[in-house]
DNA sequence: CGGCCCTGACTGATCGTTCAGTCAGTCATA
DNA sequence: TATGACTGACTGAACGATCAGTCAGGGCCG
């Protein structure tokens, strides 16, 4: 029928199993076996598809990675550097993408979270897929917020680490706060973005304050 | 010779190849295997001790979890409540532990981020070891800070996401920062209680300057 | 017919786990 | 002190299951 700008449904249907799986025990707790059951196909054709699981892994990231990074850059864009809130957009232009419809959903979220904790292979996979946009976003932060390179480049991963704390866990928060409902998206942007912000000024808020 | 109090010199070879096993590749990543060769012993001592892979997880786990929660109680203990700067002494007592000598070092380290961010079986083990202690952090907090359950939760979880993202990753930050020497242990307890502290008092500021 | 999508059946390797059995040392009895 | 029963620590070999990856061929469509 209308499948005439669909490059595949098969493809797709992998991409989100795999996803799934991969976001459930990591890369290595994911077996091919099972990603294929759960998108009702063949273990063969992952590997006419993509190969080697490396490989699809890879593919599953920089699905989202692109999306996420495409809404980061016009969010960025959108920041009017002059104004004296420019360092809320920046942080929220960060932290806004994986937690919308581009991120993917808790799925994504929890490989994304895993990738910055993970080792070598998920490493050289953040180099390529985050890496160039990462430093970007440093020189944002460092001219938005008038602090220097150094400071900047720590902001910013203490910036990301916030954000995984939230995203990467449901429940635990909640049970932390001591209530029962659930933060909302909008919420949650807010409150990183204004405990971030804190953060960040205060990095060198010591050097400001002691002029001598 | 001395070995008189000495519980065994292959259970501690054991936990430590394990814990190295463990933080490359998380739980599925590391092969009993692969655990046993590193510790010169077979396989079967490591189902003869410990019984299953999960149970060898644990007790990785409990080992430093305990030490680490000991070394933090001890520290929150020392906090002078009433000090205009107590909150950074709480935010100390909660980073400082996992970044030194009890925290068990780089390895560990890694184990610990995936606890943060891992799934059922991490979740079960974190709400083990470390939540009772967690909730405690989460008082202390709300007293030192002055701002309410709500905020202290958050704010605990935001902190501990802080902390992650600057142990789980070497070279990255300093990569971002664009500077070669490493981070002393000391810069990074300060660096992280100031940018802490700096967002956990920005998180209810929003409140306390429009009381209207 | 030629090319692409796709599958069932299969491979060798590796997984966590089990098991029968060895070995050193302890303790009680003689 | 010598001896036999007993125990905990430990191993080599093997278990069935599962792993990622391969391959020959079937079906469909231009």
């Amino acid at each position: 029928m209308h499948d005439s700008f669909v490059i595949s449904d098969n493809i797709v249907a992998i991409l989100d199993a795999a996803e799934q799986e991969f976001s459930l025990g990591g890369f290595a707790g994911a077996g091919m076996k099972a990603i294929a059951a759960r998108a009702g196909v063949s273990t063969a054709l992952l590997h006419y598809h993509y190969g080697t699981k490396d490989r699809l892994y890879q593919e599953v990231v920089r699905r989202r990675s692109q999306a996420i990074n495409e809404e980061r850059m016009n969010l960025l864009d959108a920041v009017r550097m002059s104004d004296a809130d420019a360092i809320d957009g920046v942080i929220a232009a960060l932290v806004r993408p994986p937690l919308g419809p581009s991120g993917g959903g808790r799925a994504y979220a929890r490989i994304f979270a895993g990738l910055i904790v993970g080792q070598e292979r998920d490493q050289a996979l953040v180099r390529e897929t985050y890496d160039p946009i990462a430093l970007r976003f440093v020189e944002a932060i460092g001219a938005a917020a008038g602090i220097g390179r150094d400071a900047a480049g720590l902001a910013y991963t203490m910036t990301l680490g916030t954000l995984i704390s939230v995203i990467a866990r449901d429940g635990r928060t909640e049970r932390l706060m001591g209530r029962d409902a659930l933060l909302t998206e909008e919420e949650i942007v807010a409150r990183i973005t204004r405990f971030a912000r804190g953060g960040i000024e205060a990095l060198e808020r010591r050097q400001e304050e002691r002029p001598d």
